[in-house]
Parts: structure tokens; sequence; C-alpha cells
DNA sequence: ATGAAAGCGCTAACAG
DNA sequence: CTGTTAGCGCTTTCAT
């Protein structure tokens, strides 16, 4: 009588079975299965033959064990319901697929510290990390390098300096916004700030209300909006109610903006772009649909995915490289939401933008 | 002198450093971080100090190696442009984690087949597989099944049910959307299909075409958007040049109902709600924003995640269980798009849905 | 309750 | 080019 296999989960075949199969030794298949080695044709195709049969495929895990790399990057993500996140996130899983990683998503919850999920990153021992949006403290970053795993912040950045990243040009964006509320005859402009302590809100403003005063026009009135849809309505219809009524409104996310233009148009009856100017910050996905139609400062999804994965390749490849900032330039895109100035506007690659 | 630690990446502490510095043996620092073992408190203690000193960190992978469970879950995940999915990438990710998984995720190139990433699902021996939006080919599901890994399929389904599926009540809420239409004194509904081969944008079509002819209306003009903004665009404005102009459109999804929203609007001057009604399925973010304004089937995300991973847990326990289907029911949420009916509109948990 | 010993499946010297 | 031999860091019997 033959004996049946076992029931139940029927376990993978290993590189043991393969090399019986095939008539050669472990390290064999071994071979066969990593580019570089030396192998014999004959005896790569005996093993490919083999494998095939017993549908046997490498097991990573054994694998990372031994050359204590994972080919798994932790990616930390939220804030999702921006659609600048899901955007910035498909590009970087892309590009980090592209590369032959992995990505192992960490949605913290907003509130929470990051810290205790991100321990994970530590037990998986992680190639690397990358954080968008997240916090991270800057004792978990010291850790991490301890640990030798690269950290590279994205769309953020540290008071020290101490951690790369790779942010758009938020100075440089939104001072260029200033400007271009200028030339187009606005005199009394407002900023929505995101979150107090978040480095793009801080940067943003700062550039917007520096060359706001470089222009000789008033600081601007300010609310907060905390980088939420909610708080950021409240803070339109506060901006908008003032006595001398703003006639731009320059939100430190389009995030906020979205939010802003509703506002504006329904509950002011204000048509923005001819009653009053709406600024966005991102160019996320529904900042371009003709409902929303919105002018904002552009950040280079691509390049910056691009970027973050040159910055995580240097530091694998040198754990004692410093760290790096890098500014990724953008383009104010020129939408319905904003009265544009007589000049400076141009077409580029299909769509409007400023070029002063 | 002193002899120093040797430079570059520091290797991290092992359970037997731990166990060293502790005076115990090797497998008591493995019980002290095991929950349910038995070891004394002191010796336990003892370990902790010992692990603190030393940051010790057991190491998932080599854990993983024995016990064949890796505590990582699969994700797929792309058309991330279209704001359902990030939420609902979100809300399974935040219930993965609480249920102490982590999520790979794997965002498929749209076009690509998924198969080749997939392979690694194999090779990483991931507990399970959660396909949201890219396809699978039945010769995949089958593998995962013979190797043990169970497979959700989240808001799509096969056409022989032999894989889980966890989608919403696709024909039923179509159905729905064409009562609504029709006690609403619409005549002329026209209906925009998204991929041709996705059972969502099959099923409710279905839903639609059937209700409206139980209801004794024409069949609806149709038009195909194949779930992409652009081409959703162009189809209506198809409909909307008909000569008999239709009087509302059902998009099989609200992010190509954005785009139509856009082109009735913009293009033909026709204001949605008032010229014509706009109806779109899913409820996703943007759905909500004032300047948006939809009207649309929700679907409620956070259940069918939570449904996702008690199917998974399910499967997990039982490896031989049969596929189960889950279809989560959702709401007709009422907002600016679509014309109301006199009858049946109710104020529920704060926002206006339609209970015939 | 604890330690010794045997692997998990694989890679990486090392001889041949 | 190939097989043999050690482990990677941990869990898990099995005695004690």
């Amino acid at each position: 009588m033959a004996k049946t296999r076992a029931p139940g989960p029927i376990r993978a075949a290993t590189a043991h079975d393969v090399a019986r199969l095939a008539g050669v030794s472990q390290s064999a298949v071994s071979r066969a299965f990593t580019p570089g080695a030396s192998i014999a044709p004959d005896t790569a195709r005996k093993v490919a033959e083999a494998a095939a049969r017993l549908g046997y495929r490498p097991n990573l895990i054994a694998r990372s064990l031994i050359t204590r790399r994972s080919s798994i990057i932790g990616v930390a993500a939220a804030y999702l319901e921006n659609p600048f996140y899901p955007a910035m996130l498909e590009a970087l899983s892309t590009a980090l697929e592209g590369a032959g990683y992995r990505v192992l998503l960490f949605t913290a919850r907003p509130g929470e510290s990051s810290d205790p999920i991100l321990e994970e990153v530590l037990r998986y021992r992680l190639d690397a990390l990358v954080m968008a949006s997240a916090s991270l403290s800057s004792r978990f970053a010291l850790e991490c390098r301890q640990a030798g795993i690269p950290v590279v912040l994205l769309n953020r950045r540290t008071e020290d300096g101490a951690t790369s990243s790779v942010t758009g040009d938020n100075h440089g964006g939104a001072a260029l916004i200033a400007r271009f509320l200028a030339a187009g005859g606005h005199r009394r402009p407002a900023f929505i700030a995101g979150l107090e302590n978040a480095s793009t809100s801080r940067e943003r403003e700062a550039g917007f209300r520096e060359a706001l005063a470089a222009l000789g026009l008033p600081p601007p009135l300010r609310a907060v909006g905390h980088y939420d849809f909610a708080e950021a309505a409240r803070a339109a219809r506060e901006l908008l109610s003032a006595p001398e009524r703003p006639d731009a409104l320059f939100c430190a996310n389009d995030h906020m903006a979205f939010a802003a233009l509703g506002v504006a148009r329904r509950e002011f009856g204000l048509e923005p772009g001819r009653e009053v100017s709406i600024i966005g910050f991102d160019d996320a996905g529904p900042a371009s649909w003709p409902v929303v139609d919105l002018t904002t400062y552009a950040q280079p999804i691509q390049p910056m995915a691009a970027r973050v994965l040159s910055i995580l390749s240097h530091h694998l490849a040198d754990p004692a490289a410093p760290a790096v900032g890098a500014v990724m330039p953008g383009e104010l895109v020129l939408r319905g939401s904003a009265r544009l100035p007589p000049q400076g506007v141009v077409t580029q690659e299909g769509r409007l933008v400023w070029k002063p």
C-alpha cells in the first residue's frame, strides 16, 4: 500500500529536495539560483528542471538570515486622505520595486507615536526606512543609525539635519506664490498654516512672509488648518469673514485648499479665481480635476521618489556617509482658482506655469 | 590598551550575547521573549535587564524560519489615483497591524501582469495575500492555495468564486440608484462603465439595467470610461452630446464621476443636480468635499477591511475551509449632484441617505 | 524551570 | 566547477 503524503499544509520544496531529484549537491542548487555564481550550464539546467517539477522557490527568509539583508524597505506613511501621499507612495513603491526591494508599509495612526510600530523595523532587520509624513523621534533615528539602518525622510525634515531628507522647495515655492499674487494685483493675502510643528508648513510660511515683506506687502492674515480638511474649512471661514477680507488665500497644502475652495464658493458666494484667489501646494491629483481646478505649486513626485532611492542606495553602499538634504524644485501650475498676472504666464508641457 | 570594537555595521546583539551577560542559557532568553513560556520571574528580570543593556531585539527573520510564519501579509494595490483605494489601504493596514501583522505592499504596474511580483509572495513565505484592485490569474490563486497561502480578493471577485472575496453590494447598490433616479423623475439615464472585464463594473451595470427594466424605463445609454479619469471625461462628453441628452449619469465609480462632474459643468454648462444628475459609486473621500459634492453609493470601508481580516483569520486557522464571498451592504448618500425624489430622503448619522 | 542539542533553509568559505 | 562543512539567530523537544 502506497504511503500517502501527510495532509495539511504541504511543506514547500527545499533546496535539498531539488538537489536530490537533480542528483547534485544542495549547494549546486543554491548556486543555480544565485545570479553571479559559477555553475556549469548543464548542472544549471538539471537544477532548473527539478526545481520546476517541484515548484521550488528559494526561501528568502533563510537567505536573509545569512546575508543579513532582507531586501525589504520600511515605508511609514499616514495621512492618506491627502491625495498627495498615495501618489507619493505609489511612485516610491514603484521606484523601490524597480530596484529589487519590497516595501513594508507602516501606517502610523495619527497622533500615536510612530516609535512602537517602528520597533518592528529593527526586529525585521529591514534594509532601510523611509518616513513619509509620520513623525520620527530623533531618539529613534539615532537608534536606526546605530543599527546601521539608513533613514530617509520624505517631505519632512528635522531641525538638526542629521537625518537625510528629500523635500520640495518649500521656501522657494511659497516665495514664488507671493510674487505671483503680487504680480496679479493682490493686496491682502492670507495664509492657512498646516501643523505648527511640521517643517513643511513652517518653511512655506516663512518663504511666503519673507517674499511678501520684500515686496512691500503687509504680513498675511493667518489661520491654522492643521492639515485637516474640516479645520482648514474653519480657517478659511474665519479668514474670509475678516473685516478687511483677504483677496488671496495661500494654503500650506492642496488638501486644505480643497476645503477652502468649497468654503469660498458655497458659503461666501465668492468665485475662486475671480473674487478671491486660492492657491495650494503639492499639485495633488484632484487639483487638476476640472471640478476643482486649483492653482498650486507642484512638487515633483517622480523625481522625489527617485531621489529617495538614490540617497538610500548611497547610504546602503557607505553606512558612514553623511546625511544629505535634497530640495527638489517644482513649478507653479496655473489653473482657474487664482487670478493671472499680466506677465510671465507660459505654456510648458501642455500646462500653464508662471515663470516671472 | 583596550581592544576597540570593529568599525562598520555593528552586529546587533543576539540571544547568545544576552544569555552570556545575564548568566543564563540562550534558551532562557528565548523563553523570556515568548509570551506563554514558563520561566521564573527572577530569570525573566535578569534577561530583561541584560537585553535592555545591549539593546537586544529578537530577530524576527530567524523566528520565521523556524515557525514558518512571517506575520507578514502581502497586499497588492494599484490604481491609487482613485482615492477609494488609499482609504481602503489605510483601513486594511490598520486592521492588519492591529492584529499583529505587517503589510508588504505590492503596487502592480497597471497593465503588467501581477504574477511576476507575486512570485515574491511565495518566496517570502507570506502568511496571506490580499488583492485589492490588481488582477490575479487563477493559475496563481491556485498556486497560492497549494502553497497553503490564503488569498482574499477585495472589491473584486472571480467568476468561479473559488477564491474568497469581500465586495460592496454592487448589484444591489446599482439597483438602488436606478430606483432613486426613477423616483426623482429621471427618464433617460445613462451609464459609464469601468473596465469591461472588471467584476465591479459588470455587476454594477447589471444591477442598474435590471432595475431600470423592472421600472419600465428604457435601457441606459452607455459609454466606457475604463476606470480612467481622462477616458471617463471622454465618455461623459459623448453621452452628454447625444441627440436625446441623458438626464442622469450613473458612473461605475466615483473617480469617473469626478471627471463627469467637470465635463457637465464646464463643457456643457449643466449644473449637476439641477440640469443633469450625476451619481457615483464608492463614496471616495473627495465625494464629500463641498467643491465636489457627489451623490454616491457608499461602500463601507472599515467593515470591509475588518471582514477581510476575519476571513483571513478563518483561513489561517483552517486551511481547508471553503472560500467565502462576503458582500457588504452600503448606503446611497445624497449630496448635491443629483436631484432628490420627493420621498424617502432621511437623515442618518448626520448625512442624507435614501431609504425608499 | 532550565540547559543541551538539534535543526529551520539557505549561503559562503573551503578544499578538491 | 563542484561537494563538504559551517554556521545565520532563533524555537523546540528532551532530559534534567
